[in-house]
DNA sequence: ATAAACTCTATTAAAACGATAGAGTTTATG
DNA sequence: CATAAACTCTATCGTTTTAATAGAGTTTAT
């Protein structure tokens, strides 16, 4: 799975979005200058945001974009799938279970990738516009799930200090 | 991240070889064959595999190729990495990491990608060419703790047949 | 009527991808 | 030592994808 430049670029524009959930629509140029993305490249994704009823436009001068449901009814897998496609790192989950059935030579790598989608998409489906668009109105169900997770771990530092695990060799 | 073309050849041909090890070098032309994977293409594939000291060749004839380690000694995220790069979703998790720290207005997004890269790398850092060569010589590490995940989840099936767990959207 | 917006289709430049070609080098072996 | 069998290396090529721009069209507030 790979997020492109649009698809940063869609999540950032959801992200502006969700912050100003509640006031009414916002105008392409005002996204793009707060978020510092190019108009017109923003002008095609919100299109398609649009078509995939994700976001609704007003029309005619005073118009703009919206959300059309609550940032916590969002989640990044709906934006990512639309943008960017399916959540495996090959193929997807579909095919990918398809190969596992009929290519016994080759199962155990298959298995593998549906194995590593499937961690993609229990993050990614787990996760809303509401628990990272932060300004006013943060603190959802997901910063509360990673707090606990990183307590449990023994983690004592407050959220972004990325402490202890592994961390030696990197991407 | 996305895994290529080119990066599934490569994982290929390495569990290939790893189904072969210790039976001195293979020839280019046998692994495209028996893997039905473009000689000319692999080629390149199994040279960049040499550079990086996973593989050795012997040239001259009678030559060809084989694992400079066994099977249970390369991790599949090493491949990957070499073929396709960072395990990240986007960029790497260094530039994230800084990304988490200086750029306060993304840094709950950044973090998500953060999370789906530690989440691929802790898969694909402790699955090995043993784990999924298949052959003789399977039944390593990973497939003892994949049945046992399941067992401990309730799953009664016998591997493939993938069970209860949400599978409705899909991919 | 007009200007402010969104809508839609087309085009483009550059990069990535998948693959092929061919000349060069090394080595076993007869 | 000639030769064929291999690997080595660089170049090229056609296609697709990506990121972006352009511009004409439509809708609506005022």
């Amino acid at each position: 799975m790979k997020i492109s430049q649009k698809g940063l670029y869609a999540l950032q524009a959801m992200m502006m979005l969700a912050r100003h959930y509640n006031q009414g629509a916002i105008r392409i140029r005002d996204i793009a200058y707060e978020e510092g993305l190019p108009e017109k490249f923003l002008e095609l994704i919100l299109l398609e945001l649009k078509n995939a009823r994700i976001v609704e436009s007003v029309r005619g001068a005073k118009g703009g974009y919206q959300l059309r449901r609550p940032p916590s009814e969002i989640q990044l897998s709906e934006i990512i799938r639309l943008i960017d496609g399916p959540l495996a790192p090959f193929g997807d989950a579909e095919q990918l279970r398809t190969l596992i059935d009929r290519d016994a030579e080759h199962r155990g790598l298959y298995q593998v990738f549906l194995d590593v989608r499937d961690a993609a998409a229990k993050i990614l489906e787990h996760t809303t516009l509401a628990d990272i668009a932060g300004g006013p109105g943060a603190e959802s169900s997901r910063s509360r799930k990673r707090r606990k997770k990183k307590e449990a771990e023994g983690g004592v530092l407050p959220m972004v200090v990325h402490g202890n695990v592994p961390r030696g060799k990197d991407d």
